[in-house]
DNA sequence: CTAAGATTGAGGATCATTCTCAAAAAGGTC
DNA sequence: GACCTTTTTGAGAATGATCCTCAATCTTAG
């Protein structure tokens, strides 16, 4: 649990340039999921911020994290229960991971590959074309299992 | 495309006897999905297997594909877009693999790790126990990028 | 301060998926 | 083959996560 309490002025920045791109403010509402997200340490969905934030308005917070992620400052992870899931993207928290899923119930960590695995993965990337005219730019990595709550 | 046209006796008889631990009967609707997925060769939409066959009734289609899914016999993938994948389980074909799918089409398509690249998947499956008790039993590897349809 | 434009939020609409239930089919038994 | 029991089917309704609408509110520029 890696509660952080301040989001960094230099993040800040950065999403006010991407926002900014696009024509949009960082309004109180996107700093609050913004800032959720960067304190909770780990992709959360909506119901989760809903009960982190009791101001936020359902519709106003899809319609928010939707903004956010066309301005690449969030990223939407596929997953296998009802709700989608948020975390902030890579490249503003400097900090490649992949995730480890709680199959039972359903919660979402970070997790670092070695780097040897890394080294890996970018290869398969880069001869994934071979088969069927397919071109990889991007690996996802997964770890399903049980949550230390769970067990 | 990797078209084959008739599921082997093994692969029948194996389907009958999972189903048959739930004491489930493996009907006609149910081979007509099984023989769908073997045939196609990659995983499928719920519209494409519609599609696919047109005696297919929507609400059966889904319900078979659940009770396939608690026999083990397909497996659900987890995808971006806004339908459910499914496939015949890996134990069922008998090859473990991956999928590349196409950010643009969000076409699936099968794709085989080195043995190098899979060594060292399970190590980091084994070694995930120390982020936070998190115990690991499995691994999902997706790479995106751009199919030869939308190249 | 004011006008123009963006954002908000309550509620409604959408749509993939699941559920309901009456009709049809499949086994088992004689 | 006919009969009974249980399962499966499929058309349509219900559910629920997500997205849309629009009037009210807030921001920013000038």
């Amino acid at each position: 649990m890696s509660s952080r309490t301040r989001v960094p002025d230099e993040l800040h920045e950065t999403v006010v340039s991407r926002l900014a791109r696009l024509g949009q403010r960082y309004t109180t509402n996107r700093k609050s999921l913004v800032a959720m997200l960067w304190a909770e340490g780990r992709p959360m969905t909506l119901p989760e911020m809903l009960e982190a934030d009791a101001a936020l308005a359902q519709s106003s917070a899809y319609r928010n994290l939707v903004v956010l992620e066309e301005a690449q400052v969030l990223h939407r992870l596929v997953t296998t229960g009802p709700f989608a899931c948020w975390e902030l993207a890579e490249d503003l928290t400097g900090h490649h991971h992949h995730h480890l899923i709680c199959r039972s119930c359903g919660v979402v960590e970070d997790f670092t590959a070695s780097p040897d695995l890394e080294r890996l993965l970018g290869k398969a990337v880069g001869q994934a074309g071979s088969a069927a005219g397919f071109v990889a730019e991007d690996h996802r990595l997964d770890l399903l299992g049980t949550c230390n709550n769970c067990r």
